[in-house]
DNA sequence: TGACAAAAACTAATCTGATTAGTTATAATA
DNA sequence: TATTATAACTAATCAGATTAGTTTTTGTCA
């Protein structure tokens, strides 16, 4: 072993913090070197390269926006735990600019990491829907409704994608209810 | 005026060729030129930097895709050309994957040029929208969900997000399906 | 028709940042 | 305390974007 005050996740940690502060594209190597106070080829003791570095900050973005949309659960069901955990996503993913960015590279079947770090809070997910009387095959397909229109939502607000006249905050409520009556009607109809 | 055999537009159009083959961040200055047989110094007589190449092409997609989507509401009327545009809109931006990720960048506020690109679809949208016994207030609230849910839906399938048991294609139908109900229903209960 | 001027292409050079090679220092452990 | 693996360092390489300066082309106008 040698000096051992740079963990991986440190590095992780550090790229997180400065991809959220300058954009995903903008930290090289030399940034995150810089913040720690090493010289940007020792990196390549901890990572093969700087989409190595990138793809890491994915599985971290997924397990942090997880664990933070799980928590928002907490003591609610049903619809309300539904809404509670959209409006997590949608807090994590807009105050966490850069991470995100990476969150948004997922690519469900590049490795066994990448599918585990997301594992959780699927699970949750058909948790929360599955009392719904939603008939269970629907259940998957509306899990890629939610997923597309978070995503999808959280991007544009990033990138200033809106015109400003209108609340963003009531978009996104208003169209969480045309989602969830929407899958109401639905499946009354059934 | 010089050998004007290359023309901006044609770069353009091998830009986006280019995109799509290989992903956005993919094509440099050279790979351009060469498609182009030119060297990678004379873009500079067309554009100021690479990422000006990637700003026009954002701009040549939002173009392209609009025509292609209002293209599809021909003859049609209602929630059918809602549903018809929806459809054309996944349709452009999973087949020109590279353009339509630069698709995704659009910032409302950057210039004039990309907002003007945009708006004959917005009104197209309108004009659907409005005779749909909507509240007017919740025309532009309702795009916005449109647009969310469509951007996010097309980038996980390009990125491969979804898992692949279950049919993208009912994925997709099933979430217009709950999308437009919950608006009628929205609508009808105001 | 022939010379000019603007535009576009070229080559050569610069700069930046990622990556690789090879060396040195440190800390855990036997 | 000597060994050894690891992590950091410096120096070098490489690639690609960009800039500087030069040459070529072609439409135009006398």
């Amino acid at each position: 072993m040698a000096r051992n005050t740079i963990t991986d996740e440190l590095i992780i940690e550090t790229s997180a913090r400065l991809a959220n502060e300058v954009g995903l594209d903008t930290p090289s190597l030399k940034m995150i070197a810089e913040a720690l106070d090493i010289k940007s080829p020792s990196l390549y003791n901890h990572f093969s390269s700087l989409g190595d570095i990138k793809e890491k900050l994915m599985i971290y973005g997924w397990t942090q926006l997880g664990d933070y949309a799980i928590a928002s659960t907490v003591g609610v069901s049903g619809y309300d735990a539904l809404r509670k955990m959209c409006h997590a996503f949608y807090e994590y993913s807009t105050k966490n600019k850069g991470v995100f960015q990476a969150i948004l590279w997922y690519n469900k079947f590049k490795s066994e990491e990448m599918r585990s770090a997301t594992t959780k809070i699927f699970a949750i997910l058909h948790k929360i829907l599955e009392p719904l009387n939603i008939s269970s095959k629907n259940v998957e397909h509306i899990i890629r409704t939610l997923r597309s229109f978070l995503e999808g939502f959280s991007l544009l607000v990033n990138n200033d994608a809106f015109g400003n006249p209108l609340s963003i905050k009531k978009s996104f409520d208003l169209s969480l209810d045309i989602i969830i009556e929407g899958i109401k009607s639905l499946e009354g109809a059934k």
